[in-house]
RNA sequence: CGGGGCGUGGCGCAGUCUGGUAGCGCACCUGCUUUGGGAGCAGGAUGUCGGAGGUUCGAAUCCUCUCGCCCCGACCA
């Protein structure tokens, strides 16, 4: 992509509403626009970020087992009155009425919705277990929306919902789930801890947080200091395989969010115990039959007899991630991607576009990476050197090719790794091919 | 929902107290010069001062109502 051609709304300056540096970041990097308080306008280069989070959620889900569907934003009141909650909800849920006068409302998420799915289509014991999810934007009209995506009133997330014989396969189920949300996070370079904590309004007995510790992470949270220093999850997991003794490995050191930390009964001793904030980029929930009973969500079991479905959910937030991800991968300059997310995988900066020289030797680089599948964004733009610098630094590409007079005359460009700064000159031909085989289409 | 703050050109702000016909920096357009870390000079364009009503000869400025946004807290799969 030729930047003279992109749309990149970059801001020089921070704007005054924007409080914490992902979403000053997500602003000047011409990633988002506020459209009203807590929802947001995705630009190119911020779609792209969400598309590839999305797109490694996806992916870990589908490997895990769970079956990819798609549910509608808008759902109807009934549905809500089943199980209870429509009453129970609250404010936070935006209530629509159509031109028939009948209840709708904006899904703040689809434990119903996908109840009565499942409920209408499976009846016997044998088309379990299930484990649907879908990746769809939600509304909960928060009371105090802020930091940009971060807690938005709209936001893009993934939610599966699991759906068992019995306890010991909805453990197992969540079990899954576990390792998903720790190969998920682990993929985009970040250290998602899983946290004892509260079910909330879902209920149920059983819950993690998977929480990313930043300074301004909303939730105070609780943790032992080898948390730090264990690595996070790379290898695969056989989903097939009996999980338990592995989760108890990946749950042997404690960690709590606020909620649920007690002081007086925690098993770490002070010296131990890392008290921190956190960024909530997912949570899972075993939660029984609380909506299946209610709304009659049953099987027959082997005998004829009627089995009310053990269920469980699994929420990432999607968009909420992006955000993170920034919280997480910052310098002083801008943002700095992992790979696994980047927008782009290299910027390519002409120096001197009006030097025929320069410009045609970052036409032909440029020629020759897009033509192997690499994403460039070429900076063909008439901006002075320290302008295209500090724009590509800001938006923070893994990598920067650097071409200018000086390369040119000796025939090398300058890559330059954005989140250590080093730089190297290197021939044409030795660039590609590192680029190549870095990151073979 | 309690408390506080802010709405003036795309962004950041001054001007409001003390009413007199809107200004600065950046960005934008044109030209020339420049070119390895947000260039210089010259010229230029851009505003229903959030909205409505009122007071006044005259309102960004004073009064009333209203809308929006932000911050702290409470709230929060």
């Amino acid at each position: 992509m030729r930047l003279s051609q992109y749309f990149l709304p970059l801001l020089r300056e921070n704007p005054s509403e924007a409080q914490i540096v992902s979403h000053r970041l997500m602003l000047r990097a011409g990633m988002i626009r506020q459209s009203s308080a807590g929802i947001y306008s995705w630009l190119p280069l911020g779609l792209r970020v969400l598309k590839r989070v999305e797109a490694i959620v996806r992916e870990e889900q589908d490997r895990s087992g769970a079956q990819e569907i798609l549910m509608p934003t808008l759902q109807p009141a009934e549905l809500w009155r089943e199980s209870g909650r429509y009453d129970d909800y609250g404010k936070e849920m935006l209530r629509i009425t159509d031109r028939h006068e009948r209840e709708m409302l904006y899904g703040p998420t689809n434990e119903e919705q996908v109840t009565a799915i499942v409920r209408d289509a499976i009846k016997s014991y044998r088309d379990l277990p299930k484990n649907l999810y879908h990746i769809q934007w939600k509304f909960r009209d928060e009371v105090r929306p802020r930091f940009g995506v971060m807690r938005g009133r709209e936001f893009l997330m993934k939610d599966a919902y699991s759906f068992d014989l019995d306890a010991a396969g909805a453990k197992r189920a969540y079990n899954k789930m576990f390792f998903a949300y720790l190969r998920t996070f682990a993929r985009m370079g970040l250290r998602a801890i899983p946290m004892r904590a509260e079910t909330g309004p879902i209920g149920g007995d059983l819950s993690h947080e998977f929480i990313i510790l930043a300074e301004t992470g909303e939730s105070e949270v609780f943790c032992e200091r080898a948390w730090l220093e264990t690595d996070i999850l790379a290898e695969e997991v056989d989903y097939d395989a009996d999980l338990e003794p592995r989760f108890r490995h990946w749950t042997r050191h404690y960690a709590a969010t606020g909620d649920v930390h007690d002081p007086a009964k925690c098993p770490v001793p002070a010296d131990r115990l890392v008290t921190a904030r956190g960024i909530e980029v997912g949570q899972i929930f075993y939660f029984g039959t609380k909506y299946s009973r209610p709304m009659g969500a049953v099987v027959a079991g082997p005998g004829g007899e009627e089995i009310a479905l053990e269920m469980g959910s699994y929420g990432v937030g999607v968009s909420r991630l992006v955000a993170a991800l920034i919280e997480a991968n910052h310098d002083d300059n801008g943002i700095i991607w992992p790979e696994s997310v980047a927008p782009f995988r290299l910027g390519l900066i002409n120096l001197r576009p009006a030097d025929a020289k320069c410009r045609e030797a970052a036409d032909t680089l440029y020629a020759r990476l897009a033509g192997a599948g690499v994403s460039v964004l070429y900076d063909d733009r008439e901006e002075s050197p320290g302008a295209k610098f500090a724009a590509m630094d800001l938006i923070g590409l893994p990598d920067q090719v650097i071409i200018g007079p000086r390369g040119v005359a000796a025939g090398t460009v300058e890559l330059k790794r954005r989140r250590t700064g080093e730089r190297q000159d290197l021939p044409v031909d030795a660039l590609v091919a590192r680029m190549t085989a870095e990151f073979p289409s």
